[in-house]
DNA sequence: GTCTATAAATAGATAGAC
DNA sequence: GTCTATCTATTTATAGAC
């Protein structure tokens, strides 16, 4: 009895597309609970229900099933920025540091980010929307840097680099246990919010 | 025909202790060329070529292993910082943001960083070993930010934390391939410590 | 200290029934 | 569109020989 096999008959609980997308989200759940390590197609098909056969019905292959989460994870990423922003309210200042703690939240919450939608295995595939959401994504994150930082194109270029990578990181280590004090993913938001301000600061101070 | 069956005779190769050293040492390759995901207690064993049960006479388990090669990863990454910091010369400052430089590399290379040394699944072995290396770490991290940011404990903490989120962010994006354009690790290193200037610089001028 | 052999899980993927 | 059954490969871990 493994731990997603309680599971209720399943007669005719999905039909048409309806089991692709119910697959991206139960993947999207799995990753958020138990990391990238224990992702397979197996357990997301357990997790739903169905037989172990049935995703391959929808995808090829692995890599393409975590290239359609990763595409969704992107699209849904920058929409995360966008609204972060607005929420943030008219500072362009806040607008940008605000996205560092979107991000978290979206890792936290979602267990995908910039390592899955950027991951070198799927570049490999050559998926013309995961591209396309991959880049529109990052020019969403480039247009509220620039408004923020009233520098030169390549030294906005290297600001946003860092206010990614912090903001990563901080996913990151709020994933792999590194916060020993029950740190909430709130707090930790608000600390690559906070990072993100410093870096600002520190670039147009410089 | 596994891609690390090529092995040679394997009569009398390891006796004593060295087998277990030699594990480790494996297990830091492994990890440097496949990633986290692709490890596993087997592939060291054929990359060395002993047998798969061989490491089970040294460690009791994978997590064991883990842990081993976590605490060597904290105490390497401590002497590591040093060295940077002694390179960096004089400036403080420099030798804080050098340390983020330091990160990429050793976790470039050597393919174990901040999420291995504090690993949640770990946390729960209690390995005093590792908990005292993780500390010793943290406390030569902290030690050169203080030194370099003259700022309340509280501040530099947060700082500290900043700091380690970016190198982290930066090391786990050069691994997953974010990077596409051919950017080499000392590229990449650079880009962490001049983020880690930055931070500074964004701290200090608040 | 290491080996051979093996057990029990689990994963990716396919064939053919319904 | 999904299921059952199956194949192949891999992993963690143990038992007992040398």
């Amino acid at each position: 009895m493994t731990e997603e096999s309680a599971g209720r008959p399943t007669r005719g609980r999905y039909h048409h597309g309806e089991l692709r997308a119910a697959l991206i989200e139960a993947s999207f759940t799995l990753l958020a609970e138990s990391g990238p390590a224990a992702f397979s197609v197996a357990r997301v098909a357990r997790r739903l229900g169905v037989s172990t056969a049935a995703p391959y019905r929808h995808f090829p292959d692995r890599d393409h099933l975590m290239a359609a989460v990763a595409t969704q994870a992107a699209t849904e990423l920058a929409q995360r920025f966008e609204d972060a922003a607005q929420a943030a309210g008219d500072d362009p200042a806040e607008r940008f540091a605000a996205t560092a703690g979107a991000y978290v939240r979206f890792v936290g919450s979602r267990g995908a980010g910039f390592d899955v939608i950027y991951a070198a295995d799927l570049g490999d595939l050559h998926d013309r929307a995961l591209a396309d959401a991959g880049r529109h994504l990052m020019d969403v994150l480039l247009d509220l840097t620039r408004r923020a930082a009233p520098v030169s194109p390549e030294v906005a270029l290297i600001l946003v680099g860092h206010h990614i990578a912090a903001a990563h990181g901080y996913a990151g280590q709020y994933a792999s246990g590194f916060f020993r004090r029950g740190e909430t993913l709130d707090t930790v938001a608000d600390l690559a919010t906070a990072a993100g301000r410093t870096l600002l600061r520190g670039t147009i101070d410089a």
